[in-house]
Order: structure tokens, then sequence, then C-alpha cells
DNA sequence: CGGACAACCTGGCGGC
DNA sequence: TGCCGCCAGGTTGTCC
């Protein structure tokens, strides 16, 4: 769900309503949210701190303060939103986490499923040391993109979802590369001719840039800040299409389970031959 | 290295 | 109408 492009539209809506604003206070209602460290330190930690740029690593929300970095990972139905104190909205029925801020408004934190999570470290690599590039900065190039297939034998869907090969793509982003590249979720890394990993690539910033483009998918939980609804969904040419005729060459879209997760192709256009 | 799978959780939906 | 059970998927951890 929030992939990527998701979590980019949330980092630019969000950036303009915190930066530069004090935290005054915190309020935790479901204690599993706080990763690190527990509440009442987090609580005397944070409280003074200004927070200074917005940013985003992979799927991580990175919020620099003046001594620390406060980070939220989304998960599957995380939502962050600036509000008035005193005001309410429909998200607040699974509200978490919120964080009163210097001018009368709260930064709150909804999840339904209660898998996101909020951290407060002064070490950010402690949380992001491990993530692979970043699939759209400018300075990863087809040569390190070829370099990290290199030798890989892994299936091409299971490798796009590893964070640590690239970072930012979920479910629905591989799958969306996959088709824009031609190439089936099964095959293998390594026997990509130059001509297809160099597709990938190109395929992989298209979807992503894509996504960012019509404000992420809303395909049920996720909204932008302000609470509206993303368009990517819209503009998909497989994810949640199977059965529904392909964009390309009007054969049905499949739907099979590749590293225990839905995953959405066409026959036709992605053939298998491994 | 990698594959499989459980765990974390709840709302939404299809089936009966 | 209501109940049941399954499905959704990001990440970590465990086991083979």
């Amino acid at each position: 769900m929030p992939e990527l492009p998701e979590v980019e539209t949330v980092v630019r809506g969000l950036r303009p309503l915190v930066r530069g604003r004090t935290i005054t206070g915190m309020a935790c209602a479901w204690a599993r949210t706080l990763h690190s460290p527990d509440a009442p330190t987090f609580a005397a930690r944070i409280a003074g701190q200004t927070i200074q740029a917005g940013d985003r690593r992979a799927k991580y929300i990175v919020m620099a303060l003046d001594h620390d970095f406060l980070v939220v990972h989304l998960k599957m139905t995380g939502r962050l939103y600036v509000t008035a104190a005193d005001a309410t909205h429909d998200a607040d029925r699974w509200l978490r986490l919120h964080l009163d801020l210097d001018n009368g408004q709260q930064l709150r934190f909804s999840d339904p499923r209660k898998f996101g999570r909020v951290y407060l470290t002064s070490e950010l690599a402690t949380i992001t040391g491990a993530l692979g590039p970043e699939p759209l900065a400018d300075d990863f190039t087809l040569a390190d993109f070829m370099a990290r297939l290199a030798g890989r034998t892994r299936g091409l869907k299971a490798l796009l979802l590893d964070q640590g090969f690239i970072a930012g793509v979920g479910n629905i982003y591989a799958d969306e590369a996959l088709f824009r590249a031609g190439l089936h979720p099964l095959r293998r890394a390594d026997s990509l001719t130059t001509d297809e990993a160099a597709r990938l690539y190109l395929a992989v910033r298209a979807a992503l840039n894509d996504g960012i483009t019509h404000e992420g998918a809303s395909i049920n939980w996720y909204r932008k800040p302000d609470g509206t609804r993303g368009e990517s969904q819209n503009h998909f040419f497989v994810y949640g299409r199977d059965g529904q005729p392909c964009h390309n060459c009007g054969q049905p879209i499949d739907k099979i389970r590749v590293a225990q997760r839905g995953t959405h192709f066409c026959r036709n256009c992605q053939p298998e031959h491994l």
C-alpha cells in the first residue's frame, strides 16, 4: 500500500505544515506504535525540539529535529495528517499517536491495523542502514543496477520487493514495473540480457515516477495528508486488474502467488522463457 | 544465499 | 440480517 510514491506524496504534503514547528507535547494511545524509545523517554526527549526538515528514505518518513530524527513507517494502513488540535477527523477513529505543535495544531498518526511504527533516534543509520539505493536518485545509474543484478539467482519479483536490493518498491509498483519491462515475475535476475536489464531499470523508475505524478494509489486505506485520495490506481496496467484485458494485447491479466504476494501480469506480454 | 512461512493486526467483503 | 472465514501486504524473524 504505501510504497515509495505514496510516502513521497505524504512527505510533500506534510513538509510545509511541520517545518519550523516546535513539538510541545505527545500522547500515545497504542504503546506498540512507538518502536523506540519507550513512551516516557520518547515524550521527554522530543519535547522542545524543532522540526527542521521533512524527507523520505525508501518507505520511511524522516523528520530531522534539533538533536534527533523522528521516523515514521506507515506499513499497510498508517496515515499522517496535521490538524487543529480541537478538530476531529474520520481517521481519528484509529488514532495511535499525536504530537502537539507550537501553533495550536497537532501532527496525528492514525493506523487501523496497528502495524505502523514511529522511531526517535540520533542515529538514522540504525533504521535505514541496510536499505538499498533509492531507485529515483540521480546517481543511481543503469550500471549500478546491472552490478546489483549480477549473480542474483532470485526471481525478479522477489528481488524488487527486497528493500536491501532497491529501496521503496512494494507489491503494486513491482508488478507495474515488470509489466512495463515485459518481464515475467519469476524470471531469474541473472538471466537478463543487457537490453532486458535496461528495460527493467527504466520501467522501475517510470512506474515510480508515474505513481508520484498521480499522488499515490488509494486502493483502500492510503490517503494524502489532506485526507483526499491519490489517483495512481486509475492508471495501473496490471495491479488489481486480474481477469480484465491487458491494455497492450487484450488478453486477460493473470493473478498468481509469488513470494507470498498476489502477483498480476500478462502471460502474453511477459512470457516466461526462464 | 534464498525460499517458505508465521507473526503482527483489523476492516472489508464474499459466501452461506 | 448476521455470522464466518478469508484476504489485503511491509517488515522481521525463524527455520531449513
